[in-house]
RNA sequence: GGGCGGAUAGCUCAGCGGUAGAGCGUCGCCCUUACAAGGCGAGGGUCACAGGUUCAAUCCCUGUUCCGCCCA
């Protein structure tokens, strides 16, 4: 195809995604085949509420799923993702209830049941699609031919089958228990549907006066309006206050009742109330089971919405929580409330009204739990599904092995009507003395007393009652959870009960995706009844997502205004139609960011353990990816000609190292994607492409492609050609199950054959090991760090990108040097150069600006381009950085236990990475004083910073090196002065100029202190200590005691303060810094000269010096910049600063400021490259993190 | 009351024994003919607190404090 029609400027997601779906469905690429050779992988989607809408949660589950459907499916597996909808019992009924009330102004019972239900139908038909036209926005590769519907009908034979095969096992039964009742939706509900929250309440204490006798017994209760229900009252047994009462009776106060006293030892807490509990089996759990125990008459005073009943006499027809007060109020009157405090409880609400739940003893439908929890214990227990992430194992395990019968029967209309059937002619009938009111759901029918009768379970309706031979029947007025439905998809889906070939093909499925709040609800139940039902686990592997929440963190809910809608997010919305919260942060509307970069920031968020915070920035971050890769691609078609990739091996061309490296860079970035999507790591392989695609391909190779691509060479430009359309054939395969709409948009473009008509069915890619090119990766090292070095120079001299400078590039390295000399074609346009001289270390230029890395040292004159003042000063701070990690390093490395114990490596590598620095350092103070401005001042200006004399020509320096800093500059580096090669150099001091402590210091850098004499450890003390770092100090000055040499510990330097002066001063140095009394007052961080930290560092080091922690601190704080900075902002008296000023710890510090690049440059290039997570400054970091070159970089 | 997460840069998040990272935001220089939704450079961190283990702790252990969730 050489259709390479030019891309538009900027990339359309609205524009590109209307596009494809439609192309996709109709050429049929998500549809699985119900046999096939191909390995099978299969998910069901979570069926959403037929009648709702999509959520972001919604869209994040359809994004995990895609992407592990469509990299499945282009991995050559037989794949089906199956779509569904859930009829959603009680929300769906709600809803048309609802509206049927709105528009006409009715009740489900005026309309009856049957035309009740064709409106539910109805409102099914008219927005039940609206869920799948959602999912085909987000671009969701679902097998919209196995679409399925809760109660459709093989889904409804299914439930039928279950519901009768558990009744003939004995695990389905009909009994009457408490079970939670919502008095609102009036039906009962399951455990799991009951909310509990904690609530401010009361706690009444009343008085039951005991028969026969003048005292009474005090209850305390939180609900008083259930006294009239109570059958008994209970003490411990082992109560000594109400020891002899047990088996007596109390006068139940507001009735004519007695009800007896008894003892239990497992409702009543002796400790809480007064010890007497009142019992109310009838509307109580505890008091249930209580009431179980003791046989105890069971009255029920409420009825379905919580009224009271007939019987409870002047109460009947009040709402329980009126009635509550009119107890409170007569009991007020008969002197029986004897007080009531404030108490908190945990009360149980409705998961879906939020109405208070009753308990309410009624007959219900129970599913027997037990025996199907078991054996999906066990299958977790096996491993024969897993839980990802693994810590959901336990949650699950604990729920059910605690787990409870389950109450399956809903008073509903709307739902799967049970297969249980009432002989009209022999049930009992309801009685007209029923307490029940008329309007109750399951009363009406037909008059059977459903809580009497028997039931016949069947499959369909039974032609002749076998007691009585009578042919009329009702069914059960009750339907089933939604969740008993549900438990059934994962095989109700794939034809079940038949015997399907979809069923043969694809059960077990291969992964359940899910929020993991629905992890009992609805997986749970998936396990008991897939392994009882198929006698196997219905998934290998349980995914559970986390919650998606605002930027915030707050729950996404209409009530706060902050729910994100994500067709919103994918089209765009005007600002009126947006949520308040995001009103807010989009004023002119919501801008269209397309369901690519939706999907894309969703998997990047995706992390294991973490609820996720959709944060709009990072969408934004995303859309722009997707215009980054549309550019790329756009470049590379505006270049390409007549060219058509052919089948040849890339290797058969002459590949440039440019053209190497991103194809070995390719390879692995393959490779890591591919093994992060098999783990799950969403998050980690869309960083992995990011970080590629933009830090890599975009800022690296195609800048360094446009070198060919103008050129004249034709061999070389379609080279470059080939190898552009191959990486860009293989980053689209491997982004495409995360953004399959842009990746299909720019791929039917790429000039070449394509093997499928789709990038869906394309192959996703492999690696190829061949193309993998360890030494290209190597050679670009250089070449990299040497333009980021220039770069730096450039950018920190501010050189407009338009000034071509000219450079000198000098490495001691004969390969690095040939390198840069053959590929300085990449090096001169990537760094804006007019010229560049490679040569071996030697004369530098004389006004330039100075990078300094490992092997490479890089000038650039900059006479009459800048002002030299701004590029000595960042020298200086790029010393002082070195000096401070040298500091930290050498720190380690004088600590024999480390030298002794850490692995040799490490030591090692510690070792080279002193001499490193040291060397750098040594360049760039050379360097510093060859930019000296004349010599105006009487000092030496070149050497002010560092202090140190450039190594090179130390023996011929003559000035003092303590000279002063440039002018108003913060002697950093003398400041620090953690560093000992400095102080080994400098001009004589106290300490350093002993050739003693030279000796010692010497050993030091040799990474070991063996053989140091008593005298050697009270030198190296001296040197310490004329560092500031006291507490080092005090440790050698004790070690040489021991050692036998008596002299006293000297005064420690004077510290900060007087640094600080120094370097505003040409002082002649540090040598004779006054003493102070306290070694440990002595806290060399100039900001703890300040009274604040005084004090801190009095109170830290307050103790003997001995003493580790204290010293250690104090000494450390190497007057580092952080910590005067930090203590000079905040208040003095502030403690916290005392503190902070205090610690600054050496170590931190020093690790802060020390070259964060360095450790990436550390690595090998195409490792750090490689990782490097995000975004194009991602792309950015990376580089420079990757370049071996760079290893000596200073550190910003 | 029991359990599970989380606490790292201004914000959203990675990392998790050996020199602290990204995106966005910030600052500086640039409209360099793929991309200003961009390029180059820079600044920014007591890795919640306190102990402990270790040569070495953001990372492991214990405790504390906050935040979130689940269960009872």
């Amino acid at each position: 195809m050489t259709d390479t029609t030019e891309l538009s400027k900027a990339y359309e997601p609205s524009e590109v995604e209307a596009r494809w779906y439609n192309v996709w469905l109709e050429r049929d690429y998500f549809r699985a085949e119900a046999t096939s050779t191909k390995p099978p992988f299969c998910i069901v989607l979570p069926p959403p509420n037929v009648t709702g809408s999509l959520h972001i949660g919604h869209a994040l589950t359809a994004t995990i799923q895609d992407i592990l459907t469509r990299w499945k499916r282009m991995s050559g597996f037989n794949a089906l993702w199956l779509p569904g909808t859930d009829h959603a019992g009680i929300a769906t009924q709600m809803v048309v209830e609802k509206e049927l009330k709105k528009s006409e102004g009715k009740s489900r019972h005026d309309l009856g049941r049957e035309e009740f239900l064709k409106r539910v139908w109805t409102w099914k038909g008219k927005y039940g699609a609206r869920i799948g036209e959602q999912h085909r926005y987000l671009g969701a590769s679902l097998d919209w031919s196995r679409e399925r519907f809760t109660m459709d009908e093989q889904s409804s034979a299914a439930v039928r089958e279950v519901f009768v095969r558990l009744y003939e096992e004995g695990l389905m039964y009909r009994a009457q228990k408490l079970i939670n009742w919502c008095p609102s939706c009036r039906t009962a509900l399951s455990d799991l549907e009951v909310e509990h929250e904690e609530k401010a309440g009361t706690l009444w204490h009343i008085r039951y006066p005991v028969k026969g006798s003048d005292r009474s017994l005090t209850v305390a209760t939180t609900r008083p309006e259930t006294l009239v229900g109570d059958t008994a009252v209970a003490v411990h047994p082992d109560d000594p206050r109400y020891q002899g009462l047990v088996g007596q009776h109390v006068l139940l106060p507001l009735t004519d009742r007695e009800i007896p006293i008894i003892a239990d030892a497992e409702l009543v807490n002796m400790e809480f109330g007064t010890g007497v509990v009142k019992v109310t089996p009838a509307h109580d759990f505890n008091d249930y089971q209580t009431g179980l125990r003791h046989k105890l008459p069971m009255l029920t005073i409420l009825d379905d919405a919580a009224r009271m009943s007939k019987d409870t006499g002047k109460y009947a027809g009040m709402d329980r929580f009126a009635a509550r007060k009119a107890v409170l109020e007569d009991l007020q009157l008969l002197g029986l409330l004897e007080k009531e405090e404030p108490h908190k409880l945990n009360v149980g609400t409705c998961q879906r009204c939020a109405t208070v739940v009753e308990p309410r003893l009624s007959p219900q439908w129970f599913v027997r739990i037990e025996p199907l929890a078991k054996p999906a214990i066990e299958a977790v227990e096996q491993g024969r599904t897993k839980f990802v992430p693994e810590a959901w194992t336990n949650t699950f395990f604990h729920w059910m092995r605690n787990i409870h019968d389950w109450c399956v029967s809903r008073q509903l209309w709307w739902g799967h009507q049970i297969p249980a059937y009432y002989c009209v002619a022999c049930s009992p009938r309801q009685g007209d003395d029923t307490d029940l009111p008329l309007d109750a759901p399951t009363v009406k029918v037909g008059g059977v007393d459903f809580a009497r009768a028997e039931p016949i379970v069947a499959r369909s309706q039974p032609t002749a009652c076998p007691k009585c031979g009578g042919a009329q029947f009702v069914q059960d007025p009750d339907v089933l959870d939604t969740w008993f439905s549900s438990g059934l998809w994962p095989f109700s889906t794939l034809g079940w009960p038949r015997e399907t070939p979809e069923l043969k093909t694809f059960y077990p499925t291969s992964v359940m995706e899910t929020g993991h709040d629905i992890i009992f609800f609805w997986v749970a139940r998936m396990m008991m009844m897939g392994l009882h039902f198929m006698k196997e686990v219905p998934f290998r592997t349980v995914y559970l997502h986390a919650m998606v929440r605002d930027e915030k963190g707050e729950k996404m809910s209409k009530t706060k205004g902050n729910v994100i809608d994500p067709l919103d997010v994918i089209l765009g919305a005007k600002a009126d139609a947006l949520a308040p919260t995001l009103r807010n942060k989009f004023p002119q509307g919501m801008p269209a960011f397309g369901a690519d970069a939706l999907r894309f920031t969703l998997a990047s968020l995706t992390q294991q353990g973490r609820d996720i915070k959709l944060s709009m920035d990072r969408l934004g971050g995303y859309k722009a990816f997707c215009n980054k890769l549309w550019n790329a691609s756009r470049f590379a078609l505006m270049n390409m000609g007549d060219f058509q990739l052919d089948d040849r091996p890339l290797s058969s061309r002459s590949l440039t190292l440019a053209d190497r490296w991103i194809l070995s860079r390719l390879q692995r970035a393959t490779e890591e994607v591919r093994a992060s999507l098999e783990v799950f790591g969403f998050a980690e392989a869309a960083s992995t492409l990011y970080q590629f695609l933009w830090a890599e391909f975009c800022d690296w190779y195609i800048e360094l492609a446009k070198g060919s691509l103008y050129g004249e060479d034709a061999a070389a430009k379609d080279t470059t050609r080939a190898v552009l359309v191959y990486c860009l054939d293989r980053i689209l395969r491997l982004m495409h199950p995360f953004m399959p709409f842009i990746t299909e948009e720019i791929w039917q473009k790429l000039p070449m054959t394509r093997p499928v008509a789709s990038i869906c069915i394309a192959a996703y890619p492999e690696p190829d090991a061949a193309l993998v090119d360890p030494s290209a990766e190597a050679e670009m090292a250089p070449v990299v760090a040497a333009i980021e070095g220039l770069r730096t120079i450039r950018g920190e001299s501010n050189l407009s990108p338009a000034a071509k400078v000219k450079a000198v590039v000098q490495s001691p390295d004969a390969r690095t040097r040939e390198l840069l000399e053959r590929w300085r074609g990449y090096l001169m346009p990537l760094a804006g150069l007019s010229e560049v001289q490679v040569s071996p270390p030697g004369t530098k230029p004389a006004q330039a600006a100075a990078f300094v890395s490992g092997n490479l040292e890089i000038y650039v004159p900059l006479a009459g381009l800048v002002d030299l003042d701004a590029e000595r000063e960042r020298i200086k701070k790029e010393i002082a950085r070195a000096e401070q990690e040298v500091a930290g390093v050498l720190r380690k490395l004088e600590n024999p236990n480390f030298v002794a114990k850490a692995p040799p490596d490490v030591v090692e590598k510690d070792k080279a990475r002193v001499e490193e620095l040291q060397a750098r350092k040594a360049k760039l103070q050379d360097h510093l004083q060859r930019i000296a401005p004349e010599p105006t001042m009487s000092e030496t200006p070149a050497s002010a910073m560092g202090s140190t004399e450039p190594i090179t020509d130390s023996a011929q320096v003559k000035v003092s090196p303590e000279a002063k800093p440039a002018a108003g500059g913060v002697d950093l580096g003398q400041e620090l002065k953690g560093e000992l090669e400095a102080a080994s150099t400098r001009e004589p001091t106290a300490a350093a100029a002993d050739p003693q402590v030279q000796e010692a210091l010497h050993k030091l850098r040799e990474g070991t202190k063996e053989g140091l004499s008593a005298a050697d450890h009270h030198d190296l003390g001296v040197a310490y200590m004329s560092m500031g770092l006291v507490d080092d100090a005090m440790r050698e000055f004790d070690r040489a005691k021991e050692s036998g040499d008596a002299r006293e510990a000297p005064a420690p330097k004077k510290a900060a303060p007087a640094k600080k002066k120094v370097s505003a001063e040409p002082k002649p140095a540090v040598a004779e810094a006054p003493a102070v009394a306290e070694p440990k007052r002595a806290a060399p961080a100039k900001k703890a000269a300040k009274a604040p930290a005084k004090k801190a560092a009095a109170r830290k080091a307050g103790k003997p010096p001995a003493k580790k922690a204290a010293a250690k601190k104090a000494a450390k704080a190497p007057a580092k910049k952080v910590a005067a900075k930090k203590s000079s902002a905040k208040a003095p008296a502030k403690k916290s600063a005392a503190k902070k000023a205090a610690k600054a710890p050496a170590k931190k510090s020093a690790a802060k400021k020390a070259p964060a690049k360095k450790s990436a440059a550390k690595k090998a290039p195409a490792k750090k490259m490689s990782k490097a997570p995000a975004k194009k400054a991602v792309a950015k970091k990376v580089n420079r993190g990757k370049s071996p070159a760079r290893t000596g970089k200073a550190r910003r």
